[in-house]
Formats: structure tokens, sequence, C-alpha cells
DNA sequence: ACCTGAACACCGTTCAAGT
DNA sequence: ACCTGAACACCGTTCAAGT
């Protein structure tokens, strides 16, 4: 079905002048309906009735794309307004749990977030509202300053790990690997394993992710930073 | 360079039978020499004289060959049995550094890692040691089936983090990105994070590592797993 | 059962040339 | 400066046909 150009020009919107925001835009719909991985800079010149290469006038590459439609994702991730009170560590679970939920929501943005760090202003915001809820819960400021990294670097892991497993990826088949693995070891080399059994694999995964959490935050609750080397008294040998 | 039959017998080791170990075998030469963006199914059977159909017989799809690489190579991974008694917590710090630094080693097994869950015999070694080590500790077992994914998650995420910072790969950039928008954050928007400062992004990795792990072990040493739903006496509202 | 050639359906990125 | 066509150098996976 070949059109002419002015039946194209009717059916597009006019072929509108290229920009990053169109081109991001674009991005998020195609994620919508289609997934990342069709979010190729060939697929969307296509979409934009244009050619791979002018696209790179705008988008440093294919990764950093992928950074930009999650950061614009990321922005729905706002607390509840009318959201009961609750204790700074139930909303950290909360605000974790919405970002997971937006990463587990649409495959792919985990294994992106975990490629490519983020560093729209949409993600600062949320080590922002983190920051200010790890201070909130008396948190000792340097403890939240290298503990960020472990909240955020978990929960994207997290989603990465049960976002394969929900959608029926080609991806899900390991994580049953591993379950099965663990489940059939052989108790002669791995008795410790064997010894715990199905509680490797036991609870949902609400629970898991809402422990996991609290392990994060009480364990920055009681560990002191290192004391750099250069301000101890003496050393004994390192 | 065309070389005959004969030739080519002569030079190649008369072209062994395939099988699934010398898949694996050329595919960690390989990762070696050029590293895991060259572990293609077209790249290995060209390698192994043959066409990429022939691997399917062999190996499942690309991500399934990934794994196999990376549980072979955690076969190098062991404790240095010369090493000075240590108490249970270092040793967990010295074994999950000893396989990040595999990860580190071999930039893209991390990724590899987080998107394919690993499942082999090495593995699950690995998952034996830590499951022994954290027994020794104390940790009480229910709790350490739900932590060991916790350990091995961040501890595959922090190699990924700091694999590519290490490496000159295209993907230093947003590491730097993010420090840099860290650094710059306006601080009408984010407050808290400019208050911060430099101390988001201090400390050498080994620092922050050791930290983190110790994190994670005080966590789970004081956070009781929640009492399942069914075992409650009585519920006021979820 | 194992192996293969050929095909299908794609990729990212660069570059010289145009406007 | 922005945009493009065309090219370069690749991918994974399937399938019918052979041994």
């Amino acid at each position: 079905m070949t059109t002419s150009t002015t039946r194209s020009r009717r059916e597009r919107p006019a072929k509108a002048a290229l920009s990053r925001q169109g081109i991001i835009d674009t991005a998020v719909a195609v994620m919508r309906s289609e997934g990342l991985e069709h979010i190729t800079m060939r697929r969307l010149a296509a979409e934009l009735d244009t050619g791979p290469a002018s696209l790179y006038v705008y988008v440093r590459n294919t990764a950093e794309l992928h950074a930009a439609v999650l950061d614009e994702l990321l922005g729905l991730v706002g607390e509840d307004p009318h959201a009961p009170p609750a204790a700074w560590d139930d909303r950290i679970v909360g605000v974790l749990g919405a970002y997971t939920g937006i990463l587990i929501e649409y495959p792919g943005l985990a294994r992106s977030a975990l490629v490519t760090r983020p560093s729209g202003p949409n993600y600062l915001g949320l080590v922002e509202r983190l920051l200010r809820l790890l201070g909130e819960g008396g948190v000792p400021d340097d403890r939240s300053a290298w503990g960020i990294d472990l909240l955020l670097l978990f929960a994207t892991s997290i989603a990465l790990e049960h976002g394969t497993r929900r959608q029926t990826t080609p991806e899900d088949q390991d994580e049953e690997d591993l379950a099965r693995a663990l489940r059939d070891a052989d108790g002669g080399a791995y008795p410790t394993i064997t010894a715990l059994g199905d509680d490797l694999v036991s609870g949902t995964p609400d629970a898991r992710f809402g422990w996991h959490v609290r392990v994060l935050l009480e364990g920055m609750a009681v560990t002191p930073r290192p004391v750099p080397a250069s301000d101890r008294p003496r050393q004994e040998r390192p």
C-alpha cells in the first residue's frame, strides 16, 4: 500500500520536525505497545518517517535513548498525597515499590537501568525523596550517602528478577532452572543448600521484597561507616 | 587466504567433532581474548568451522551460552586454602569479592548474570559456600534462605557498576553523567542531594563494597522474617 | 541424531553529500 | 546546523535438506 506524498501528508500530522522530545515520546509509545526491545534506532526512524542517521543529532546512542524513556516513565512515580500517614520506613518501602512497579510493568527497563545508570531529572527526584526519608528516619547522613546506591541497585535488581518471572519471556526459563537446580541439588555436594530446601524459594515476591528492604534499612542503621585509613591513629597491618 | 581442504586439516586439529564442552571452551577462549560481546553464535560457528545452525544442537540460545561461560569461569573462585583464619563475615566479604572480581575481570558477565540467572554447578557451589558461612556466623537459617539472593544480587550489581567504570567502554560515560548530575543538582529542586554533596560519590570501590556487604550482614542479623499471614493470630487491617 | 546452507528478518553506527 | 541515503559490518534463529 504505497501512498502518494499528498496522502501521507494527511495521514501523518504533517510530519512534525524532529526533536529530542518527539523522539522520546515516540519511543515511549512504542514501549507501551510493543516493549523496549522494539525501541531501536531503525524502528523509531521508520516511525518518524526518516532514516536512522537522523536520530543521532538528538540522541547519543540506543542506550541513551532507553535511559531517556526510563526517566520519562519515572515521572509517574509519585507518592500518593491521599495516602494515610505512615512511618518513614514504610514510606521507603512504598517509594521503592512504586519504582520497581514501573520497572516490572515495562520489561527491559530494569536491565537498561542496570546497564546505563540513570541520571535524568526524575531519577534524581527519586534519589532526593529517598534521602529525605532516610534523614527523617534518623539514618546518619554519611550512611545515607553510601546506602542510597544499595537501595536503588537492589530495587532495580529485584525488578529485573521478578519482571522476567512475571511475563512469559524467554527468560523465565532460567528463573525456573535455578529453582529446580536448588531443589534437586545433590545432598553430598551441596549439603547446606539441601538442608534449607524449599525455604530458598519460599514467600511471595512482596513478602521477600519487604523483608529485603528492611534488612537494608536495619543494616544501615547499625553499621558505622569505616574510618578512612588517613584518619586512623595507627595501623597494625592491613 | 583460502586454504585447501588438506591444508586446513593440518592447521586446525583435524576439526574435532562438535560437543557442548568444546563449544563452551571455545567461547571461554573468545571471552578471554575479545570479550563477551564477541561470543555470538555466528562467531563461534566460524571458530569451530561450521555454520551457526549447528550450535543449536548443544546450546539453547545465546543467553544460555553466556551463562555456561560464566559458570565455567566461576570454577576459578575458590577460597585460598593458605589464607590465615578469618572471621566468618570477613570470609564472606572475601568470597563475594572473588565473585565480583571475576565479573569485573570479564566485562559483560555481570550483565549476563543479571539477565539470565545462573544455575550451573559452580554457581551452586558459591551459594553453598555462602550459606555455610552464614550458618557459621549464627544467622538463622530462614534469614539465610531469603538473604542469599540479596547478597548475590548485590554482588552482581556492584560488579556491573564497577566493571563498566574500570574499562573504557562506551558505558562509563553514564557513571560519570550520574556523578556530575548529583554534583550539579539544583539546590532548589534537590536540597537533600545538594546537602550530602560529594559524599554521595566518596570512598574507594573497595571501601564501599565492604561497607555494603556488612550492611547486608548486619541487617540480616537483626531483621526477623515476617510472620506469614496465615500464622498470625489476628489482623488489624493490612 | 547430528549437521548444514541458505534464508528471513532484523540490528547500530558512520559518512559523504545535500539543504 | 540539520537531515539523509547508502553503506559497512554485523546479529539470532529457523527450516528444509542432507548424512
